[in-house]
RNA sequence: GAGAGAGUAGCACAAUGGCAGUGCACUAGACUGUGGAUCUAGCUGUUGCGGGUUCAAGUCCCGUCUCUCUCCCCA
């Protein structure tokens, strides 16, 4: 009876090949977070149900992975009439990387007035597999603690930018949206607060299933049909003018937005037009214009686009909602936003925040498709071949001088041909051979061949490793 | 959660209901101190699992597990 050896579906095994391509990645992302100030956390992978529950709204509470409770508690809690499942987890494995830092900034006094820290750990969630999509993925975080500036929106969405900028990803752009905003123009299109997340949920859709599309999916939702055309009417943007016919900035009286490209400039304007008669519309307005106009001096705004249809699933965001989009890939590859009362669910005293997270594997998966990844090697520079003639002790002492000069070196565990070793190192796509027999080890010196170019000598040890220094050099 | 497809050697794939095969990979050999090419030989299987139909099942039927894709949702 054979168990299955392959991993449970929605994980993966990293084989050597794609832990290279990961680290890779992983360090552009650490480089470029720290170079704007970012230090880096690690929370555990697991948290107590409560930290996790109620923060993401119901479809987030369906996906946690729960730990049964150990031992005997188990069996006892089994034992009680009427147990249900949430009787039975006390644990669950983190579904994202922002309410653990919550619960870390609630726990933690001394931390610095404006916390901001980076953090890239595997998250899980009881989901579906597919394609860019996984139970067990890693994301990588940047959070900013302690401050409602708007200043600091627009430095997570720079240093997202930066990463995808620093890895030739360029064609992205990060949707903007408000969440005040969006409920305003819920409630300005008349449907019932009750009715708002249901809403929400289809509009978001909007890209992805078209106008007809959204139209019927709020239909089968029980919403009006004349509100969801008020509706769908106030989220849709116009088709972008083209550069010849669109007005001028100055022609949109008041709006007079320093740095702001025209086209957002317009839509917001529209937007405003629309929402005169909500007041509560104004302040998640002012935000996002002056956002963006705090933003044009940053490398985040030529990405910047606001779109009306942004909903975003978490339910812990307050304020300036944005996902990265790209048409290299369907769904998003990171989002983010401000959350303003999230870590007051931890502690009395609310503490704003604001954050950004990419989707490592996605965009992994974007880098592999279009060969962003150049040649990238983790394995060892030089193989250490041996005639039987030569001593194992005279041979790892030989390999070990070439690791003490600096070299990565596998020594071979055996004595076959000579050509089978060499054979052995191309398998494994080593290039540099050293070679050690008697007549070598007589001498003190040994014999050094690089299989790409057949070039062979035989030096003193010193000298050998310095030559396999520059072989290992130049590739 | 809904729908579709696929599971055969380490990998990629064949096999009309009639002996389970091909290629790559792997092992050995073709100058016992020199690899890559070529040639020769060899190894590799509970056809995902369990049942059923049949003289006969990889193939048809039922169940089950796993994987892939689409939808939903997301990163």
């Amino acid at each position: 009876m054979n168990i299955t050896t392959s991993p449970p579906s929605g994980t993966r095994d990293f084989l050597p090949a794609d832990l290279a391509r990961r680290r890779h990645l992983e360090g552009v992302i650490r480089r470029v977070y720290e170079s704007f100030g970012f230090v880096p956390l690690e929370t555990p992978a697991f948290e107590h149900l409560s930290t996790l529950l109620g923060k993401y709204g119901d479809e987030g509470d369906q996906l946690l992975f729960r730990l049964l409770h150990r031992r005997d508690k188990l069996a006892r809690a089994l034992q009680e009439p009427g147990v249900g499942e949430k009787d039975l987890a006390d644990l669950g494995l983190r579904y994202d990387l922002t309410v653990p830092l919550a619960r870390v900034i609630a726990n933690t006094k001394d931390l610095p007035r404006f916390f901001k820290r980076y953090q890239i750990q595997p998250v899980w969630r009881a989901d579906r597999p597919g394609k860019g999509r996984y139970r067990e993925f890693w994301q990588c975080d940047i959070d900013i603690t302690g401050t409602t500036s708007l200043l600091a929106d627009v430095e997570v969405c720079s240093a997202v930018v930066r990463v995808f900028e620093e890895l030739g990803v360029r064609d992205i752009t990060i949707a903007l949206n408000h969440r005040q905003l969006l409920r305003c123009l819920i409630q300005a299109s008349g449907i019932s607060p009750e009715q708002e997340e249901t809403a929400l949920v289809a509009i978001d859709k909007l890209d992805k299933i078209g106008l007809d599309g959204v139209r019927r999916e709020l239909a089968a939702r029980g919403i009006a049909a004349a509100a969801g055309e008020r509706l769908l009417a106030l989220i849709s943007r116009p088709p972008e003018a083209s550069a010849a016919d669109r007005p001028a900035v100055s022609s949109s009286a008041g709006s007079a937005a320093p740095g702001v490209s025209p086209a957002e400039a317009a839509e917001l304007d529209r937007l405003a037009g629309l929402l005169t008669a909500v007041p509560e519309a104004a302040g998640p307005l002012t935000q996002l214009r002056e956002l963006l106009e705090i933003a044009a001096g940053s490398p985040a705004g030529p990405y910047l686009r606001l779109d009306a249809t942004l909903a975003r699933g978490l339910g812990y965001y307050t304020g300036p909602i944005f996902e990265i989009r790209s048409p290299a890939f369907s769904g998003s590859l990171g989002g983010g936003g401000r959350y303003d009362g999230l870590i007051g669910m931890f502690k009395g005293t609310a503490i704003p925040a604001v954050g950004f997270s990419i989707g490592f594997e996605r965009l992994l998966l974007v880098m592999e498709e279009r060969g962003l990844f150049g040649r990238l090697s983790c394995g060892p520079d030089v193989l250490f071949c041996r005639f039987p003639d030569a001593s194992p002790a005279d041979a790892l002492r030989a390999a070990n001088a070439l690791r003490q000069a600096g070299l990565k070196v596998e020594v071979y565990p055996e004595t076959p041909k000579i050509g089978k070793q060499f054979a052995y190192a191309e398998s494994i796509q080593v290039k540099l051979a050293a070679i050690l027999g008697a007549k070598e080890a007589q001498e003190g010196r040994l014999s050094i061949k690089h299989l790409g170019t057949g070039e062979q000598l035989t030096l003193p040890l010193r000298e050998a490793a310095a030559r396999l220094q520059e072989w290992a050099k130049t590739g």
